[in-house]
DNA sequence: AGTCTTTTTGCAACCGGTTGCAAAAACTTT
DNA sequence: AAAGTTTTTGCAACCGGTTGCAAAAAGACT
């Protein structure tokens, strides 16, 4: 159905690899049948296919993009800072959307079949140890939005989760909270746990302040809003709670109004990641700040540089994060 | 560096054909020999590749999923629903974010260059000549969230528009409302002209009604924003407003409250999407209900329907949309 | 014009598979 | 056991490209 090179060649009266040459850089070809090719070439609307390219190149520029995460709206502006970001480097997203269902090693499986170049992991929640099953079957891998193993084993990008778990607790210490909680996402998470040893930990630093915790069965609106609800019917609620997650932080907001009671009056919020809808007036929600943007940017920038070498040593990049103040936390004592 | 078929043939001690035939479905092979080929290749760690496979099949099994749509919320549960669903087909999404600066011919060329097997446009703004563009280039292509033409050139799925803003006009009508807005999307995007016909030539049935309009530089909550404190600024706001969407309700609901007014007593709204968001109990918006997972669903098997025959005349597939009515307009008078 | 370099070119093998075809092997039948 | 039928098998060509290599062409220099 579509032309083929050995049809241009034919018609521009040059051989196969005349033809195959002209359309690779820097190939060996002289001017004069340049042209003859690529008039021919035009005239016939022929491109090459890439996949019959890669088979001998052994580059398909495909890059596996997997995720778990397709509730959490942060996650579409992390789907269209990464898709951009591998259209600027002339690489393709394949995209993998890993559900309860689906079994990880599948996805290892296809991903191998398609011969992608590479693969980032997108995920806050998976363990360290699914990157690393890309990594043994030999494609480079990023885990963007990882957790930073003892002895790492694949290139991690994100933030430091047990320090944004202290920043949390020192906050909340600063503005004099007696009484905080930590209202975490799912327990199995590794995100959920590092900002849970983090927040603990600052708050030993703090022996007057009581501490308590739970946990939201998923990074959703709804799972927050349920969890906050259940937390406002029992005897003493806290004056503060530190939610691991936006999403979680505006479902509590939500469960908090309903129950008649007021932001920061009542009850003291603070969020992390500060994704669009923080900033949103009607939300005004004081939150952490992640740095989503330098985040994806610097995963692709690592996985092109294993791309060039495959056996570049692992890297972890952890980035700062800081406290942006809106409006749910009480002003400092 | 991968295994390839021919170490797992000779170590088999079979020829390549019988190798292939092991992995091809309905292809001849005694159980005798496939055996051996199975355990030769479990040994081995082998699978087939998809890309060589492709070139003599013609089907790579991927599909381009293209859209510009990465700021608005509801396209997150876009991407998970069509990730899911094509993975169940065991088809792969190769996702394309067609942004500004991109060139759509571009798009066209990349994806057929990649021999994907059919393209899904997921996009409300785009125009349906962008959809012909691949139809032209003989990919089966169906448009999501399009716009139906007169003359349909390409499959489309999706919501009358039109039906939308006649039924907003007769909510708004119904509710006593005597001088109502139009808040649209960008402009130039079909489904916001769409909508805005269908709403106009409803309340020209209501003589007695009012009746202005603007429109948004975008879909997102911004553009949503904005302009609604720019109408809030004017000399006679109108007591109700119809927003092309959700995400420009919710924008237009923080300007309202941040000028001190409140909803629905001193302003009516009504979205259009229904959103996951606009159930939240903070937002609580009225809205139209838009079937989100049967349009993708519908995309899915309609893609599929098409590859499997190639020459199906184009298809407009409209379902209906009905009002949810939540906290953001008036009772009925 | 003749020789030496450098550039350009086509041949042929290869990337990792699939598949039509005819021969070989395995069953049936008489 | 021979003949007929069905199933299984391997050969070889092909899918649409790339690339090492040696020969041909072009250019540089006496």
């Amino acid at each position: 159905m579509a032309v083929t090179l050995k049809q241009v060649a034919k018609r521009a009266g040059v051989s196969a690899s005349a033809v195959s040459r002209t359309f690779t850089q820097g190939a060996s070809v002289s001017e004069k049948t340049r042209k003859k090719v690529e008039s021919a070439a035009a005239a016939m609307g022929y491109s090459p296919n890439f996949l019959a390219r890669s088979l001998t190149t052994r580059r398909t520029k495909m890059i596996g993009l997997v995720s778990n995460n397709f509730h959490n709206p942060i996650f579409l502006e992390v789907f269209d800072l990464f898709t951009r970001g591998l259209q600027e480097c002339d690489l393709r997203p394949l995209l993998v959307n890993l559900t309860d269902q689906t079994d990880p090693e599948a996805s290892v499986k296809m991903l191998r079949q398609y011969s992608v170049d590479g693969v980032i992991v997108a995920s806050s929640t998976l363990p360290p140890s699914f990157a690393k099953a890309f990594r043994d079957s030999n494609m480079p891998v990023v885990h963007a939005f990882g957790r930073r193993s003892s002895n790492p084993q694949v290139h991690v990008v994100g933030i430091d989760n047990v320090e944004c778990g202290r920043i949390a607790g020192r906050e909340l210490a600063r503005r004099g909270y007696r009484r905080v909680g930590f209202l975490g996402g799912p327990a199995i998470a590794t995100s959920t746990r590092d900002r849970f040893d983090g927040f603990i930990e600052e708050l030993t630093n703090h022996p007057k302040i009581e501490v308590s915790h739970s946990f939201a069965t998923a990074y959703s609106f709804d799972a927050g809003r349920s969890e906050m609800c259940r937390l406002l019917a029992q005897m003493t609620p806290c004056e503060a709670y530190f939610c691991g997650d936006d999403v979680l932080s505006i479902g509590a907001l939500s469960a908090i109004s309903s129950a008649g009671l007021s932001v920061p009056d009542d009850i003291g919020l603070i969020g992390l990641n500060d994704m669009e809808m923080a900033g949103w007036e009607n939300i005004a929600l004081t939150t952490i700040h992640q740095p989503i943007a330098k985040i994806v940017g610097s995963a692709i920038e690592l996985i092109l540089a294993t791309l060039e070498q495959p056996d570049r040593p692992p890297e972890a990049r952890l980035f700062p994060c800081h406290v942006v103040e809106r409006n749910t936390l009480r002003p400092t004592v």
